[in-house]
Formats: structure tokens, sequence, C-alpha cells
DNA sequence: GATGAATGAGCTTTCATTCAT
DNA sequence: CATGAATGAAAGCTCATTCAT
């Protein structure tokens, strides 16, 4: 009996805990971390100002929590996207792949990611950071395999796996400011071909 | 005579107008624009914090001087290297290469731009991606230029003009902050390199 | 039937009382009145905070009744120890040793009652000095008799009470902060001579 | 001209932090120290609320300071009043005198020495506690000359300290409580033979 | 009765901005 | 013009108290 009052309230308590990060994200893409006050949070979650205290010990903390949410969602559909493939250049197209239906679902999330977090506070700078990174890791690798295997002209990986993700970047962002360019799927296509000739691939053939 | 002396004033004072703007530059690179008080801020210009407030009407309004500042620098920098040159390829290689020389030089300017004042606060956002618009403006009329002479296989060259700025971002903002690619000359040319091939130079000559 | 219930639910309420008293007599001697939260508190009588509140309907209420509480335990103790006694000078040595004892003995109290309470609140403020104010007057009433039976030079009967009770009060004091002196029994006697001396009793044999 | 001007400013600083120590006196005495909001204490001295951050780095620093400040008056008076005398008895009771005056001038100071700080937090019981040591200190050292000069009958010269110094505080402190002995400065003279007799000073002659 | 999650008033502290000197 | 002390709104956070379960 205590074990299912026990099981039931933990349930209860993450459910809260999704709201208040749910309230959390949406407001802290619209205006900001440091645009966003505790009282202005709670009310967006219907909860008083020091509910958000009793799931989250600061206003770091949260934050904290969002980004590292975010990054383990992203990272685990990426990852199951790439498990599909063993060609390099299939892992890599998977990997961008997934990585732009994420975003492209979840438009909260590219915003804290690519608009609202950057420069707000080093411990988040350095979190997202360390995200880019571990994308940029992940596609060096596939390049490495790939160079590996005699199929890529290029030397410096890093160079091209930054290149590689930047240009994605630069677009998705470019999207969520300015709502172009339109057709996002079309542009996709074009972006990875732009990479895959930066890569080098059209020689391959 | 008074015309002498408000000449004479005004120079005055945007001498001072840049003595401050120095200062803050370099404050808000190392510290960022909310972490920086304009006690502190004044301190560094070895100014009075009222001083200021008689140059600029609030911090905001410095912060968008900066920017503007900044916008100005690298623009004039990047027109006056295009002049020179005729050639698509050319005045887009010399755009980028100015860009490159001016945050190199300038740390200070690229961490404002890549590190510190995004995500901060909706005005500068606007500033700072309408300054990255213009790169990718320019880049695009380049890449138009050259369709138009049908040397570029691409046709939306808007998504060409982001992942060439992007890219070069990336690269940028991934030095910045780990220091790697320590030879940034060398991979400056392979970036490069990456990008005419995604635009599909390679298959012109 | 009903009033069997009544008694034996009051019963129960009375020992629910005590149960809460006696963690908050730990936990307020150990972190202080405002030290303390009535969380930590509930948790320390292993009940939920809500139920707190069911006993006492607030937390001033709580700090009363334990001053309260100390209060009649001691002058109960003292009662009985003086009921034993006759002479003046015994019954003034009986309240002392009594009041030492169970100091000594409940250092929780001795912490409330010197330490922890005094300065915090101005209602307890004024019980703590109501309790200090009753064993001063229990004093002087016996200094009063003595002096009646010419057995005391003294006139001034207040003076010689306040002397007599703030000498024993800064002695047990001190042992609280510092732990000295370390024979506090020892330490008694000389105190309990120095007093006399000072009432007059070295010349009355 | 420049060194004038410091010199004034410093002074006008050194003023307003007396007036804020003043009003803080004042209000702590009456309200306590968490019974204190920092709003109301700038209140009190007539400035806002940011403006005793000037002075004062946080609420406690400026509790501190009041502490620091009487315990450096009272040692003061008292070191002054003790060099004019050489015997050990005339030393006790010019301590006695000038610590008694002190506070009956500044009963500020007593309130808070007395009634407010204790119990409130432990530094400020630390520090109470030190300067109340002081007093004991002094206190033992001149009973222990007495001893050596063979004196005083008693042996353990702190307990006959602390029953000192407790004796007066006692009395000090049901004066301010409930203004009672009326006429202090008899009542002053009654404790001070109690005292000197409880010593064995009255066997000396 | 018992619970403990929820409340929100109130705290200390910061800092952009003002203005008397 | 320049100063920097003064301002006070607003922030993050705590905790005594309440109340739906």
């Amino acid at each position: 009996m205590a074990y299912r009052e026990t099981e039931r309230t933990q349930e209860k308590m993450a459910r809260k805990k999704r709201d208040i990060i749910k309230a959390a994200r949406e407001i802290f893409a619209e205006k900001g971390y440091q645009g966003t006050s505790m009282k202005a949070l709670a009310q967006k979650a219907k909860i008083a100002t020091g509910t958000v205290y009793l799931y989250f010990s600061n206003k770091e903390v949260l934050m904290s929590s969002i980004v590292d949410e975010m990054f383990r969602e992203l990272l685990t559909i990426i990852k199951n996207e790439r498990e599909k493939y063993c060609d390099g250049f299939d892992k890599l197209q998977a990997s961008m792949d997934a990585c732009f239906r994420v975003f492209m679902k979840e438009k909260t999330m590219a915003r804290i990611f690519l608009v609202q977090v950057p420069g707000v506070n080093s411990t988040f700078q350095k979190k997202l950071h360390q995200i880019e990174n571990e994308l940029v890791l992940w596609t060096q690798k596939d390049l490495e395999e790939l160079k590996a295997e005699g199929r890529l002209p290029e030397k410096d990986t890093l160079v091209s796996a930054l290149a590689f993700v930047g240009s994605f970047r630069q677009v998705l962002f470019h999207y969520l400011m300015e709502g172009e360019p339109q057709d996002l799927e079309t542009a996709y296509i074009d972006l990875k071909k732009y990479n895959l000739r930066g890569l080098g691939h059209g020689h391959e053939s």
C-alpha cells in the first residue's frame, strides 16, 4: 500500500516536473533565460512561485535540467537513427536527418538551443557548446571512417565536421528567425548536396 | 567662432564616445552584457558612472552602438576588399578573407558577435542577425552573379550562402571556445576549399 | 462510552503534543528558534508538517508551550525540594541545588533558556524573563524571611536576589558555551559559598 | 585640492556610516536583529534601501560593525578608568563603575548587548560571548593578583569572576526589563558590597 | 486524523538610472 | 561637463501556514 502510494506520488511528481519544464521551455524560448522571472515562469505554469522550488532547487538548475533533457532527447533520436545504417555517408545523413527533424518538430528546443541560451551564462554556454561538440564529434568520427576507407579527399576532418554542422546550424537559425527558406524540406536536400560535395563525395562515384 | 567651438566640442564628444565604446567592448567581451554593471564599465573607462549617461542614454543604447560600430567596421573592410576584384569567386573569397582577418585581429569583436551577445536580449539578437544577414546577402549576391554566368550548378543561392557563412561561423566559434583548430590559417584554407567544392566550383575548371 | 472515548482521545492528543514538544526542544536547542523550519521540526518528530498544526496553532504557540512546560517542570521540582526544608538558608540552597541539577540533567532546557531563545522574539523574551523573575522572587522571599529573622545584614533583598540568581546563570551559561569550569560540582559549591558570603551569611555563626 | 576632496568625502562617508549605525542600533534595540527588515532599517535612517549597502556589504556586516563598535567603546572606557588605579580592588571597582555607567548612559547598547542579540545568530552569539568573556577575564586577572597578595580566600578565580560579572549583568538586565530597582545608584552600591563580601573582602580589614 | 504539496507574502540584495554638487 | 552617492524597482529565494486528498 505504502509502496503504491510512493509509486503514485513519484509519478505525480515526475509529471509536475515535466509540466514545469514544459512551461519553462516555452517561456524561455520566448523571452530568454534572463528575460524570464521566476514569478512569470510560475504564472506560465499556473503555479505559485514557491512551488517551482519544490521541484528545482534554483533557476539555474531548472535551466540545466531543460538543456540536459533536450540533450538526451536529441542524442537518443540520432543514435537510434544511426544504428539503422552501416555506410559512413548513410550514417552521416541519418544523423543530420534526425537532428533536422527533431528541431523542426520541436521549435521550442531549437529556439532555446540556437537563439536564447547562447551568451547568457557561461554554465549554459558550455553545456550547449558541449552538445554542439557532440554532434561535431560524431560527424568527425564518421568522416574519419570514410577517410580510412579512402572515400574522402580532405585531411582535416575537424574542419570538415565543423563546416558540416555549422552550415546546418545556420540554415536552421535563419529559418527560425526569418521563416526562410520557406520550403525547408527542399532546402535541406540542397544543403545535404552542398555538404556532400564539400566533403568531396561527388568525386567518389 | 561659435561654429568652431561646436565643431571642436562635437569632435571631443565623439572621441569620448569612442573611448567608452572601446572600454565597453573589452569588458563586454570578457564578462558579457548582463555580467557587466555600468559601474564596472565606467571604471574600465576611467570615468564616473554618471558620465556614461552623458554619451549614451542607457545601457542598451551603448550596446547597440557597439554592435553598430562593429557592423560598420566589418562591412567597410569587406567592401574595400571586394572592390579590388571583379570575378565573382574572387569577390567571394575576398569577403571571407576580410571577415576572417577582422575577427582574428579583433577577438573582442568576435567574442561579442559570436559568444557574448546572442541570447541576451532580443534587440541585440536582431541586430546581430542583421549583420549576419548582411554577410549572407552579399554572399548570395555573389552567388547569384555566378549563377547568372552559369558557373554554379545550385539553384537555391540562399541555402548555399547560409551554408557558406555558417561553416565559417562554426569554425571561428569553435576556435574561440576551444582554441582548435590550432593552425587556423591552414584550417581556413581547407574551409575555403570545402565551400568552393560545396558550391560546385570544383567542376568548373 | 462517549466520555471514555473523549478521555482516551484527549490522552492520545496530550501524548502526541508531548512527542512534538520533545522533538522541538531538541531541535530548537540545537539550531535555535529562527534556525529551525517547521518542516525540519516535523521531520525530527517523524510526522508531517501539517500535523504539527493540529496540535499547535503556530510556531510561536509551540515555542511558548515549550517554555511554559520547562517553566512548570522547573518550578515543580524546586517546590518539591524546598518543602523538605524549613530554614531559610536551607530552602535557598535547596532551590539552587534543584535548579542546578535540572539544568545539568536537561542541557536541552538550559540551552533553550540561556542560549537559544533570548533575543529572538519579544514574546519569548518576556516569558523567559518571567521565569527568571519567578526564581528571583522566591529567592527574594527567602531573603525577606531571613531578614525578618535578623539573619541578613542587607536591606535591599531584590538586589541580593538578582545577584544570587545572576551569578548562577553566568556560571551555567559559561559552562554551556565553553565547557568551563570543567568540574561543575566543585564550582557549584564555591559559587554557593560566594553567594552566602555575599548575603552576609558568614557573619551569622 | 584632490586631497581635500577625498578627505572631505571620507569624512562625509564616515558620518553617514555613523548615521546608519545609529539608526540601526535604535531599531535593532527595539525590534531585534531578525525582527528588523533592511527596508525598515533604511526608513529609520531616512535613506533608500540600497543606500545601506553602499556602506555595509550586508545585514550581518552591519550588525557586526555595531557589536564591534560597542565592544571598542566599552573596553576603551573601562581601560581608561582602570589605569587610574593601582590596587586590585580599586581596579575591580573602577571596571564595574565604568561598565555600569556606559550601559546606563547608552541604554541602546545595553539592550542590544543583553536583550536583543543573544540567541539570534551564532556569529553574534559568539561575539557577545567574547565581550562578556573579556570582562570576565579582566575580573579574573584582578582576582588572581589579589589572590597572589593573599587578599582573597577563594581558590577558583574563574567562578568568582563569573559570579561577579553575572550578578551585575542580572541587575542591569532586570532594570532594563522592569525598571527595577528604581534607584539604580544605591542598588549598584549594594551590589558592589555583595560581591566584595562574596569575594571575602570583608574579612580583610 | 494525518498528510505534504502548494501557497504567496516577505525577505535580502543588486544595479540601471538620476541628480545635487 | 563630470561626478558618484543615492535611489527604488525588481530579482531570486524561503518558509510559516493552509487544505485537498
